[in-house]
DNA sequence: CGATCCCTCCCCAGTTCTGGGGATAACGCA
DNA sequence: TGCGTTATCCCCAGAACTGGGGAGGGATCG
Protein backbone atom coordinates (compact mmCIF):
# COMPACT_ATOMS: atom_id res chain seq x y z
CA UNK A 1 0.00 0.00 0.00
CA UNK A 2 1.62 3.15 -1.02
CA UNK A 3 1.65 6.12 1.33
CA UNK A 4 0.30 10.27 0.39
CA UNK A 5 4.50 10.86 1.36
CA UNK A 6 5.38 8.89 -1.40
CA UNK A 7 2.52 10.33 -3.77
CA UNK A 8 3.61 14.33 -2.89
CA UNK A 9 7.31 12.74 -2.91
CA UNK A 10 6.44 11.62 -6.85
CA UNK A 11 4.30 14.92 -7.65
CA UNK A 12 7.57 16.97 -6.72
CA UNK A 13 9.87 14.63 -8.99
CA UNK A 14 7.23 14.59 -11.89
CA UNK A 15 6.71 18.44 -11.77
CA UNK A 16 10.43 18.75 -11.73
CA UNK A 17 11.12 16.46 -14.79
CA UNK A 18 12.80 18.48 -18.05
CA UNK A 19 13.54 15.27 -20.17
CA UNK A 20 10.91 12.24 -21.11
CA UNK A 21 13.71 9.96 -19.50
CA UNK A 22 13.62 11.57 -16.10
CA UNK A 23 9.69 11.18 -15.84
CA UNK A 24 9.95 7.52 -17.27
CA UNK A 25 12.21 6.77 -14.39
CA UNK A 26 10.01 8.15 -11.57
CA UNK A 27 7.03 6.66 -13.57
CA UNK A 28 8.83 3.49 -13.53
CA UNK A 29 9.22 3.51 -9.97
CA UNK A 30 5.60 4.61 -8.36
CA UNK A 31 4.15 1.86 -10.61
CA UNK A 32 6.17 -0.53 -8.86
CA UNK A 33 5.60 0.92 -5.73
CA UNK A 34 1.97 1.17 -5.87
CA UNK A 35 1.81 -2.77 -6.83
CA UNK A 36 1.43 -2.62 -10.49
CA UNK A 37 3.42 -3.80 -13.27
CA UNK A 38 2.73 -1.81 -16.37
CA UNK A 39 2.10 1.78 -17.25
CA UNK A 40 0.55 3.64 -20.60
CA UNK A 41 0.77 7.60 -20.37
CA UNK A 42 -0.50 8.74 -23.83
CA UNK A 43 -2.16 10.95 -26.12
CA UNK A 44 -5.17 8.94 -27.89
CA UNK A 45 -3.09 9.07 -31.27
CA UNK A 46 -1.90 12.40 -33.09
CA UNK A 47 -2.74 11.58 -37.27
CA UNK A 48 -1.04 13.95 -38.49
CA UNK A 49 2.55 14.27 -36.78
CA UNK A 50 2.96 11.00 -34.95
CA UNK A 51 5.45 10.99 -32.14
CA UNK A 52 6.45 14.48 -32.49
CA UNK A 53 4.37 16.43 -29.75
CA UNK A 54 2.78 13.69 -28.35
CA UNK A 55 2.88 12.25 -24.91
CA UNK A 56 3.94 8.15 -25.44
CA UNK A 57 5.61 6.91 -22.57
CA UNK A 58 4.71 3.02 -22.52
CA UNK A 59 5.97 -0.51 -20.53
CA UNK A 60 3.35 -2.83 -21.47
CA UNK A 61 3.97 -5.93 -23.34
CA UNK A 62 5.86 -5.63 -26.56
CA UNK A 63 3.31 -8.35 -28.38
CA UNK A 64 0.63 -6.14 -26.95
CA UNK A 65 2.06 -2.62 -28.32
CA UNK A 66 2.53 -4.23 -32.00
CA UNK A 67 -0.79 -5.79 -31.86
CA UNK A 68 -2.41 -2.13 -31.07
CA UNK A 69 -0.10 -0.16 -33.24
CA UNK A 70 -1.02 -3.12 -36.14
CA UNK A 71 -4.33 -3.09 -35.67
CA UNK A 72 -4.91 0.61 -35.81
CA UNK A 73 -6.82 0.21 -32.34
CA UNK A 74 -5.50 3.56 -30.86
CA UNK A 75 -8.93 5.27 -32.10
CA UNK A 76 -11.43 1.90 -31.45
CA UNK A 77 -9.63 1.10 -27.84
CA UNK A 78 -12.26 0.80 -25.62
CA UNK A 79 -10.22 2.13 -22.68
CA UNK A 80 -9.79 4.99 -24.52
CA UNK A 81 -13.46 5.40 -25.37
CA UNK A 82 -14.64 5.05 -21.39
CA UNK A 83 -11.81 7.44 -20.73
CA UNK A 84 -13.58 10.38 -23.01
CA UNK A 85 -16.58 10.07 -20.82
CA UNK A 86 -15.47 10.42 -17.55
CA UNK A 87 -13.24 13.32 -15.37
CA UNK A 88 -12.29 10.22 -12.47
CA UNK A 89 -10.54 7.37 -12.78
CA UNK A 90 -12.10 3.85 -13.29
CA UNK A 91 -11.28 0.34 -13.27
CA UNK A 92 -11.21 -1.69 -16.65
CA UNK A 93 -13.67 -4.00 -15.25
CA UNK A 94 -16.08 -1.48 -14.75
CA UNK A 95 -16.05 -0.32 -18.53
CA UNK A 96 -18.62 -2.48 -19.81
CA UNK A 97 -20.83 -0.05 -17.53
CA UNK A 98 -19.72 3.11 -19.06
CA UNK A 99 -19.63 2.78 -22.67
CA UNK A 100 -21.38 -0.03 -24.66
CA UNK A 101 -18.73 -2.69 -25.98
CA UNK A 102 -19.45 -4.42 -29.56
CA UNK A 103 -17.84 -7.25 -30.79
CA UNK A 104 -14.68 -5.81 -32.26
CA UNK A 105 -14.16 -4.40 -28.39
CA UNK A 106 -14.19 -7.56 -27.16
CA UNK A 107 -11.97 -8.73 -29.40
CA UNK A 108 -9.57 -6.03 -28.26
CA UNK A 109 -9.65 -7.26 -24.54
CA UNK A 110 -9.18 -11.01 -25.45
CA UNK A 111 -6.01 -9.42 -27.21
CA UNK A 112 -5.01 -7.44 -24.09
CA UNK A 113 -5.45 -10.06 -21.72
CA UNK A 114 -3.70 -12.66 -23.55
CA UNK A 115 -0.97 -10.29 -24.07
CA UNK A 116 -0.41 -10.81 -20.31
CA UNK A 117 -2.29 -7.18 -19.34
CA UNK A 118 -5.12 -8.03 -16.46
CA UNK A 119 -6.70 -5.55 -14.06
CA UNK A 120 -5.82 -1.52 -14.76
CA UNK A 121 -6.73 1.53 -13.73
CA UNK A 122 -7.02 4.84 -16.10
CA UNK A 123 -6.77 8.23 -15.63
CA UNK A 124 -8.45 10.45 -18.13
CA UNK A 125 -6.61 13.61 -18.94
CA UNK A 126 -8.49 16.02 -21.06
CA UNK A 127 -7.67 19.83 -22.39
CA UNK A 128 -9.98 21.53 -24.64
CA UNK A 129 -8.37 21.86 -27.26
CA UNK A 130 -5.64 19.36 -27.40
CA UNK A 131 -5.80 15.48 -28.23
CA UNK A 132 -7.34 13.86 -25.37
CA UNK A 133 -4.85 12.00 -23.31
CA UNK A 134 -4.78 9.05 -20.39
CA UNK A 135 -2.36 7.48 -17.92
CA UNK A 136 -3.15 3.90 -17.28
CA UNK A 137 -1.56 1.74 -14.50
CA UNK A 138 -1.97 -2.59 -15.11
CA UNK A 139 -1.88 -5.54 -13.48
CA UNK A 140 -0.41 -8.99 -14.29
CA UNK A 141 -3.30 -11.32 -15.77
CA UNK A 142 -4.95 -12.72 -12.28
CA UNK A 143 -3.47 -10.44 -10.08
CA UNK A 144 -6.16 -7.83 -8.28
CA UNK A 145 -6.73 -4.10 -7.80
CA UNK A 146 -6.33 -2.63 -4.57
CA UNK A 147 -9.44 -0.82 -4.04
CA UNK A 148 -8.03 1.47 -0.75
CA UNK A 149 -5.01 2.98 -2.69
CA UNK A 150 -7.28 4.22 -6.22
CA UNK A 151 -7.58 7.51 -5.19
CA UNK A 152 -4.18 7.82 -4.87
CA UNK A 153 -3.73 6.32 -7.93
CA UNK A 154 -5.36 8.57 -9.81
CA UNK A 155 -3.93 11.27 -8.08
CA UNK A 156 -0.38 9.62 -9.60
CA UNK A 157 -1.96 9.23 -13.24
CA UNK A 158 -2.79 12.94 -12.84
CA UNK A 159 0.41 14.35 -11.59
CA UNK A 160 2.28 11.96 -14.13
CA UNK A 161 0.42 13.22 -17.31
CA UNK A 162 0.39 16.90 -16.47
CA UNK A 163 4.31 16.51 -16.29
CA UNK A 164 4.64 14.84 -19.90
CA UNK A 165 2.29 17.25 -20.82
CA UNK A 166 4.33 20.20 -19.94
CA UNK A 167 7.54 18.55 -21.47
CA UNK A 168 6.36 17.74 -24.97
CA UNK A 169 4.84 21.28 -24.75
CA UNK A 170 7.97 22.76 -23.88
CA UNK A 171 9.35 21.45 -27.52
CA UNK A 172 6.67 23.45 -29.18
CA UNK A 173 8.03 26.49 -30.51
CA UNK A 174 5.60 29.49 -28.73
CA UNK A 175 3.34 31.35 -31.40
CA UNK A 176 4.02 34.52 -32.65
CA UNK A 177 2.53 37.48 -29.81
CA UNK A 178 -1.42 37.77 -29.22
CA UNK A 179 -2.77 40.82 -30.78
CA UNK A 180 -5.47 42.89 -29.22
CA UNK A 181 -8.43 42.83 -30.63
CA UNK A 182 -11.15 45.70 -30.40
CA UNK A 183 -14.52 44.69 -28.17
CA UNK A 184 -16.68 44.96 -31.06
CA UNK A 185 -14.18 42.63 -32.97
CA UNK A 186 -14.22 39.76 -30.37
CA UNK A 187 -18.10 39.92 -30.25
CA UNK A 188 -17.79 39.11 -34.22
CA UNK A 189 -15.28 37.15 -33.87
CA UNK A 190 -17.16 35.05 -31.27
CA UNK A 191 -20.38 35.01 -33.62
CA UNK A 192 -18.10 33.64 -35.85
CA UNK A 193 -16.82 30.50 -34.37
CA UNK A 194 -20.76 29.83 -33.62
CA UNK A 195 -21.06 29.51 -37.51
CA UNK A 196 -22.99 32.51 -38.15
CA UNK A 197 -22.66 34.68 -41.34
CA UNK A 198 -21.89 38.30 -41.29
CA UNK A 199 -25.69 39.18 -42.27
CA UNK A 200 -26.73 37.30 -38.84
CA UNK A 201 -23.85 38.64 -36.68
CA UNK A 202 -25.05 41.87 -38.27
CA UNK A 203 -28.38 41.03 -37.34
CA UNK A 204 -27.16 40.23 -33.26
CA UNK A 205 -25.47 43.13 -32.69
CA UNK A 206 -28.17 45.71 -34.48
CA UNK A 207 -25.32 47.03 -37.34
CA UNK A 208 -25.45 46.76 -40.70
CA UNK A 209 -23.83 43.59 -42.34
CA UNK A 210 -20.99 46.04 -44.08
CA UNK A 211 -19.71 47.16 -40.39
CA UNK A 212 -19.27 43.16 -39.60
CA UNK A 213 -17.34 42.94 -42.53
CA UNK A 214 -15.23 45.13 -41.78
CA UNK A 215 -14.57 44.12 -38.35
CA UNK A 216 -13.97 41.30 -39.18
CA UNK A 217 -11.38 42.10 -42.15
CA UNK A 218 -9.88 44.36 -39.49
CA UNK A 219 -9.71 41.25 -36.97
CA UNK A 220 -7.80 39.22 -39.99
CA UNK A 221 -5.56 41.68 -40.45
CA UNK A 222 -3.98 42.02 -36.85
CA UNK A 223 -3.72 38.45 -36.87
CA UNK A 224 -2.20 38.07 -40.30
CA UNK A 225 -4.69 35.87 -41.23
CA UNK A 226 -7.10 35.56 -44.37
CA UNK A 227 -9.84 32.77 -43.28
CA UNK A 228 -12.14 33.42 -41.02
CA UNK A 229 -11.59 29.71 -39.64
CA UNK A 230 -8.30 30.79 -38.70
CA UNK A 231 -9.09 33.42 -37.05
CA UNK A 232 -11.24 31.90 -34.89
CA UNK A 233 -8.55 29.02 -33.72
CA UNK A 234 -6.21 31.83 -33.29
CA UNK A 235 -8.41 33.86 -30.98
CA UNK A 236 -9.76 30.41 -29.32
CA UNK A 237 -5.99 29.77 -29.06
CA UNK A 238 -5.47 33.25 -26.98
CA UNK A 239 -7.65 33.24 -24.68
CA UNK A 240 -9.84 36.53 -26.82
CA UNK A 241 -12.63 33.69 -26.79
CA UNK A 242 -13.22 30.88 -24.95
CA UNK A 243 -15.47 27.44 -25.83
CA UNK A 244 -17.64 28.74 -23.37
CA UNK A 245 -18.52 31.40 -25.46
CA UNK A 246 -19.03 29.25 -28.55
CA UNK A 247 -20.84 26.51 -27.71
CA UNK A 248 -24.16 26.24 -25.33
CA UNK B 1 -4.64 19.06 8.01
CA UNK B 2 -7.52 16.74 6.23
CA UNK B 3 -6.32 13.20 6.10
CA UNK B 4 -6.46 10.61 2.85
CA UNK B 5 -8.80 8.77 5.22
CA UNK B 6 -11.27 11.58 5.30
CA UNK B 7 -11.07 12.67 1.41
CA UNK B 8 -12.21 8.56 1.13
CA UNK B 9 -14.63 8.95 3.75
CA UNK B 10 -15.96 11.75 1.49
CA UNK B 11 -15.71 10.29 -2.26
CA UNK B 12 -17.66 7.42 -0.57
CA UNK B 13 -20.67 9.75 0.39
CA UNK B 14 -20.04 11.55 -2.75
CA UNK B 15 -20.30 8.98 -5.14
CA UNK B 16 -23.52 7.84 -2.87
CA UNK B 17 -25.28 10.91 -3.21
CA UNK B 18 -28.03 11.18 -5.41
CA UNK B 19 -29.49 14.50 -5.06
CA UNK B 20 -27.41 17.97 -5.30
CA UNK B 21 -28.75 18.88 -1.66
CA UNK B 22 -26.75 15.89 -0.32
CA UNK B 23 -23.79 16.67 -2.52
CA UNK B 24 -23.79 20.24 -1.36
CA UNK B 25 -23.77 19.49 2.60
CA UNK B 26 -20.81 16.85 1.88
CA UNK B 27 -19.06 19.35 0.10
CA UNK B 28 -20.19 21.90 2.76
CA UNK B 29 -18.12 19.88 4.95
CA UNK B 30 -14.91 18.88 3.21
CA UNK B 31 -14.69 22.37 2.24
CA UNK B 32 -14.55 23.54 5.91
CA UNK B 33 -12.27 20.27 7.28
CA UNK B 34 -9.99 21.32 4.38
CA UNK B 35 -9.49 24.56 5.58
CA UNK B 36 -11.33 26.79 3.45
CA UNK B 37 -14.50 28.99 3.71
CA UNK B 38 -15.95 29.17 -0.60
CA UNK B 39 -16.29 26.60 -2.80
CA UNK B 40 -18.12 26.82 -6.42
CA UNK B 41 -18.54 23.42 -8.29
CA UNK B 42 -19.83 25.12 -11.35
CA UNK B 43 -20.24 24.00 -15.27
CA UNK B 44 -18.79 26.79 -17.41
CA UNK B 45 -21.98 27.92 -19.00
CA UNK B 46 -23.88 30.92 -19.98
CA UNK B 47 -25.30 31.28 -16.22
CA UNK B 48 -28.28 33.11 -16.98
CA UNK B 49 -29.32 30.91 -19.64
CA UNK B 50 -32.74 29.85 -18.78
CA UNK B 51 -33.48 26.46 -18.74
CA UNK B 52 -29.50 25.54 -18.40
CA UNK B 53 -29.81 22.63 -16.29
CA UNK B 54 -25.76 22.20 -16.04
CA UNK B 55 -24.01 21.63 -12.57
CA UNK B 56 -23.98 24.55 -9.95
CA UNK B 57 -23.10 24.23 -6.82
CA UNK B 58 -21.70 27.52 -4.84
CA UNK B 59 -21.53 29.67 -1.55
CA UNK B 60 -19.49 32.30 -2.77
CA UNK B 61 -20.15 35.97 -1.22
CA UNK B 62 -23.29 37.01 -2.88
CA UNK B 63 -22.19 40.30 -3.71
CA UNK B 64 -19.64 38.59 -5.43
CA UNK B 65 -22.20 36.21 -7.68
CA UNK B 66 -24.48 39.03 -7.80
CA UNK B 67 -21.57 40.72 -9.56
CA UNK B 68 -20.26 37.95 -11.51
CA UNK B 69 -23.75 37.81 -13.36
CA UNK B 70 -24.82 40.98 -14.01
CA UNK B 71 -21.50 41.77 -15.13
CA UNK B 72 -21.53 38.41 -17.11
CA UNK B 73 -18.03 37.45 -16.67
CA UNK B 74 -18.75 33.78 -16.49
CA UNK B 75 -17.07 33.31 -20.35
CA UNK B 76 -14.27 35.78 -19.26
CA UNK B 77 -13.44 34.89 -15.83
CA UNK B 78 -9.30 34.49 -15.67
CA UNK B 79 -9.90 31.80 -13.41
CA UNK B 80 -12.06 29.59 -15.31
CA UNK B 81 -9.85 30.42 -18.72
CA UNK B 82 -7.09 29.31 -17.01
CA UNK B 83 -8.49 25.94 -15.99
CA UNK B 84 -8.84 25.15 -19.43
CA UNK B 85 -5.10 25.12 -19.86
CA UNK B 86 -4.52 22.73 -17.64
CA UNK B 87 -5.57 18.78 -16.22
CA UNK B 88 -4.60 19.12 -12.42
CA UNK B 89 -5.56 22.19 -9.82
CA UNK B 90 -3.84 25.18 -9.34
CA UNK B 91 -3.70 28.15 -7.17
CA UNK B 92 -4.94 31.25 -8.14
CA UNK B 93 -2.34 33.18 -7.62
CA UNK B 94 -0.26 31.61 -10.55
CA UNK B 95 -3.22 31.81 -13.01
CA UNK B 96 -0.51 35.01 -14.12
CA UNK B 97 2.13 32.65 -15.19
CA UNK B 98 -1.10 30.51 -16.96
CA UNK B 99 -2.34 32.77 -18.99
CA UNK B 100 -1.84 36.43 -20.19
CA UNK B 101 -3.86 38.71 -18.26
CA UNK B 102 -5.76 41.72 -20.03
CA UNK B 103 -6.61 44.86 -18.14
CA UNK B 104 -10.12 43.46 -18.00
CA UNK B 105 -8.71 40.31 -16.31
CA UNK B 106 -7.45 41.79 -13.60
CA UNK B 107 -10.59 44.45 -13.03
CA UNK B 108 -12.49 40.97 -12.77
CA UNK B 109 -9.85 39.19 -9.95
CA UNK B 110 -9.55 42.92 -7.94
CA UNK B 111 -13.20 42.18 -7.77
CA UNK B 112 -13.01 39.27 -6.31
CA UNK B 113 -11.01 40.11 -3.43
CA UNK B 114 -13.11 43.13 -2.38
CA UNK B 115 -15.89 40.94 -2.25
CA UNK B 116 -13.72 38.75 0.29
CA UNK B 117 -12.43 35.85 -2.06
CA UNK B 118 -8.88 35.39 -1.25
CA UNK B 119 -6.40 33.17 -2.31
CA UNK B 120 -8.33 30.14 -4.11
CA UNK B 121 -6.96 26.49 -5.89
CA UNK B 122 -8.98 25.24 -8.86
CA UNK B 123 -9.37 21.67 -10.07
CA UNK B 124 -10.58 21.73 -13.94
CA UNK B 125 -13.02 19.40 -15.05
CA UNK B 126 -13.14 18.99 -18.41
CA UNK B 127 -14.94 15.94 -20.78
CA UNK B 128 -14.89 15.90 -24.73
CA UNK B 129 -17.74 17.09 -25.99
CA UNK B 130 -19.22 18.39 -22.97
CA UNK B 131 -18.98 22.13 -21.68
CA UNK B 132 -15.99 23.23 -19.80
CA UNK B 133 -16.43 23.07 -15.97
CA UNK B 134 -14.32 23.17 -12.76
CA UNK B 135 -13.96 22.66 -8.85
CA UNK B 136 -12.89 25.93 -6.86
CA UNK B 137 -12.36 25.94 -3.06
CA UNK B 138 -11.14 29.90 -1.73
CA UNK B 139 -10.44 31.33 1.37
CA UNK B 140 -11.02 34.69 2.72
CA UNK B 141 -8.80 37.64 2.00
CA UNK B 142 -5.66 37.10 3.57
CA UNK B 143 -5.92 33.72 4.66
CA UNK B 144 -3.11 31.17 3.10
CA UNK B 145 -3.46 27.89 1.60
CA UNK B 146 -1.54 24.80 2.95
CA UNK B 147 0.95 23.49 -0.01
CA UNK B 148 0.84 20.40 1.62
CA UNK B 149 -2.71 19.28 1.57
CA UNK B 150 -3.46 20.62 -1.89
CA UNK B 151 -2.89 17.17 -3.74
CA UNK B 152 -5.94 15.92 -1.30
CA UNK B 153 -7.91 19.00 -2.46
CA UNK B 154 -7.47 18.21 -6.10
CA UNK B 155 -8.83 14.89 -5.15
CA UNK B 156 -11.74 16.21 -3.63
CA UNK B 157 -12.11 18.41 -6.44
CA UNK B 158 -12.23 15.86 -9.17
CA UNK B 159 -14.40 13.32 -7.05
CA UNK B 160 -17.19 16.36 -6.14
CA UNK B 161 -17.54 17.33 -9.88
CA UNK B 162 -17.94 14.19 -11.09
CA UNK B 163 -20.08 13.56 -8.41
CA UNK B 164 -22.37 16.72 -9.61
CA UNK B 165 -22.02 15.32 -13.32
CA UNK B 166 -23.40 11.96 -13.01
CA UNK B 167 -26.13 13.42 -10.62
CA UNK B 168 -26.85 16.21 -13.51
CA UNK B 169 -26.19 13.77 -16.48
CA UNK B 170 -29.74 12.74 -17.06
CA UNK B 171 -30.57 16.62 -17.34
CA UNK B 172 -27.82 17.65 -19.47
CA UNK B 173 -28.55 17.79 -22.50
CA UNK B 174 -24.72 16.74 -24.04
CA UNK B 175 -23.24 19.43 -26.75
CA UNK B 176 -23.67 16.57 -28.83
CA UNK B 177 -22.59 13.30 -28.79
CA UNK B 178 -18.87 13.92 -30.51
CA UNK B 179 -19.37 11.62 -33.75
CA UNK B 180 -16.30 9.74 -35.07
CA UNK B 181 -15.06 11.46 -38.45
CA UNK B 182 -12.47 9.05 -40.92
CA UNK B 183 -9.28 9.18 -41.36
CA UNK B 184 -9.52 11.07 -44.55
CA UNK B 185 -12.12 13.80 -42.61
CA UNK B 186 -10.04 14.79 -39.87
CA UNK B 187 -6.76 15.14 -42.18
CA UNK B 188 -9.03 17.47 -43.97
CA UNK B 189 -10.73 19.56 -41.30
CA UNK B 190 -7.09 20.01 -39.50
CA UNK B 191 -6.20 21.64 -42.75
CA UNK B 192 -9.33 23.44 -42.58
CA UNK B 193 -8.51 24.71 -39.26
CA UNK B 194 -5.33 25.89 -40.60
CA UNK B 195 -7.28 28.39 -43.03
CA UNK B 196 -6.38 26.19 -46.09
CA UNK B 197 -9.01 26.19 -49.13
CA UNK B 198 -9.94 23.06 -50.58
CA UNK B 199 -7.50 23.37 -53.92
CA UNK B 200 -4.71 23.57 -51.04
CA UNK B 201 -5.64 20.72 -49.43
CA UNK B 202 -6.39 18.65 -52.00
CA UNK B 203 -2.79 19.52 -53.45
CA UNK B 204 -1.50 18.52 -49.74
CA UNK B 205 -3.36 15.07 -50.19
CA UNK B 206 -2.41 14.81 -53.62
CA UNK B 207 -6.41 13.90 -54.22
CA UNK B 208 -8.76 16.01 -56.86
CA UNK B 209 -10.55 19.29 -55.34
CA UNK B 210 -13.62 17.82 -55.57
CA UNK B 211 -13.01 15.08 -52.75
CA UNK B 212 -11.89 17.10 -50.43
CA UNK B 213 -14.90 19.33 -50.75
CA UNK B 214 -17.18 15.57 -50.16
CA UNK B 215 -14.81 14.97 -47.05
CA UNK B 216 -15.53 17.96 -45.76
CA UNK B 217 -19.44 17.79 -46.70
CA UNK B 218 -19.23 14.77 -45.08
CA UNK B 219 -17.52 15.95 -41.75
CA UNK B 220 -20.00 18.99 -41.46
CA UNK B 221 -22.90 16.44 -41.84
CA UNK B 222 -21.29 14.29 -38.76
CA UNK B 223 -21.23 17.44 -36.65
CA UNK B 224 -24.56 18.36 -37.63
CA UNK B 225 -22.96 22.41 -38.66
CA UNK B 226 -23.28 24.13 -41.76
CA UNK B 227 -19.88 25.87 -41.36
CA UNK B 228 -16.00 24.98 -41.73
CA UNK B 229 -15.39 27.00 -38.94
CA UNK B 230 -17.64 25.51 -36.83
CA UNK B 231 -16.49 22.21 -37.69
CA UNK B 232 -13.23 22.94 -37.38
CA UNK B 233 -14.13 24.06 -33.20
CA UNK B 234 -16.19 20.97 -32.95
CA UNK B 235 -13.63 18.54 -33.80
CA UNK B 236 -11.18 20.80 -31.71
CA UNK B 237 -13.61 21.09 -29.13
CA UNK B 238 -13.93 17.13 -28.81
CA UNK B 239 -10.38 16.22 -29.40
CA UNK B 240 -10.44 14.72 -33.39
CA UNK B 241 -7.45 17.87 -33.76
CA UNK B 242 -5.98 19.37 -31.60
CA UNK B 243 -4.30 23.02 -31.44
CA UNK B 244 -0.56 21.43 -31.71
CA UNK B 245 -1.97 19.68 -35.21
CA UNK B 246 -3.18 23.75 -36.15
CA UNK B 247 -0.84 26.03 -35.30
CA UNK B 248 2.80 24.91 -36.42
C1' DC C 1 -5.27 71.68 -32.47
C1' DG C 2 -3.93 67.52 -35.07
C1' DA C 3 -3.16 62.60 -34.74
C1' DT C 4 -4.92 58.30 -33.79
C1' DC C 5 -8.12 54.92 -32.86
C1' DC C 6 -12.68 52.91 -33.04
C1' DC C 7 -17.22 52.21 -34.97
C1' DT C 8 -20.14 52.79 -38.59
C1' DC C 9 -21.50 52.43 -43.56
C1' DC C 10 -20.78 51.84 -48.76
C1' DC C 11 -19.14 49.74 -53.62
C1' DC C 12 -17.07 46.13 -56.41
C1' DA C 13 -14.77 42.04 -58.45
C1' DG C 14 -13.12 37.77 -57.82
C1' DT C 15 -12.70 33.62 -55.07
C1' DT C 16 -14.43 30.20 -52.08
C1' DC C 17 -18.10 27.59 -49.78
C1' DT C 18 -22.23 25.11 -49.50
C1' DG C 19 -25.89 22.02 -50.69
C1' DG C 20 -28.13 19.61 -54.21
C1' DG C 21 -27.60 15.91 -57.56
C1' DG C 22 -24.64 12.16 -59.53
C1' DA C 23 -20.83 8.00 -60.23
C1' DT C 24 -17.10 4.17 -59.51
C1' DA C 25 -14.12 1.11 -56.95
C1' DA C 26 -12.30 -1.25 -52.79
C1' DC C 27 -12.98 -3.27 -48.46
C1' DG C 28 -14.84 -5.82 -44.64
C1' DC C 29 -18.72 -7.92 -42.53
C1' DA C 30 -22.69 -10.94 -42.28
C1' DT D 1 -23.32 -13.01 -52.04
C1' DG D 2 -25.18 -8.55 -50.84
C1' DC D 3 -24.83 -4.49 -47.86
C1' DG D 4 -22.59 -0.78 -45.64
C1' DT D 5 -18.63 2.18 -45.36
C1' DT D 6 -14.96 4.68 -47.24
C1' DA D 7 -12.47 7.12 -50.68
C1' DT D 8 -12.33 8.96 -54.95
C1' DC D 9 -14.23 11.94 -58.71
C1' DC D 10 -17.82 15.03 -61.29
C1' DC D 11 -21.45 19.06 -62.26
C1' DC D 12 -24.01 23.12 -60.95
C1' DA D 13 -26.22 27.30 -58.89
C1' DG D 14 -26.56 30.34 -55.33
C1' DA D 15 -24.72 32.08 -51.09
C1' DA D 16 -20.86 33.66 -48.55
C1' DC D 17 -16.39 35.33 -48.05
C1' DT D 18 -12.19 38.20 -49.19
C1' DG D 19 -9.45 42.10 -50.49
C1' DG D 20 -9.31 46.38 -52.69
C1' DG D 21 -11.05 51.11 -52.50
C1' DG D 22 -13.52 55.20 -49.76
C1' DA D 23 -16.02 58.18 -46.01
C1' DG D 24 -18.08 60.35 -41.79
C1' DG D 25 -18.48 60.87 -36.66
C1' DG D 26 -16.89 60.44 -31.96
C1' DA D 27 -13.53 59.78 -28.42
C1' DT D 28 -8.95 60.38 -26.42
C1' DC D 29 -4.47 62.21 -25.85
C1' DG D 30 -0.53 65.09 -26.08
Amino acid sequence: MITLAEVQAFCTVARAASTPYTLLQAVEGITAAMGFRYFALVHHIDLLNPGSTAVRLVNYPRNWVDAFEEGRLYAADPIHRASHTTTIGFAWSKVAAMISLNPRDHAVLATARSAGLGEGFTIPAHVPGEVNGSCSFAMRTGEELNAEQLPLVQLVGSFAFEAARKIARATIAPIAAAPQLTERQIECVALVAQGKTDWEIAKILGVGAETVTQHLKDARDRYGVTKRTMLAIRALFDGAISFTDILR
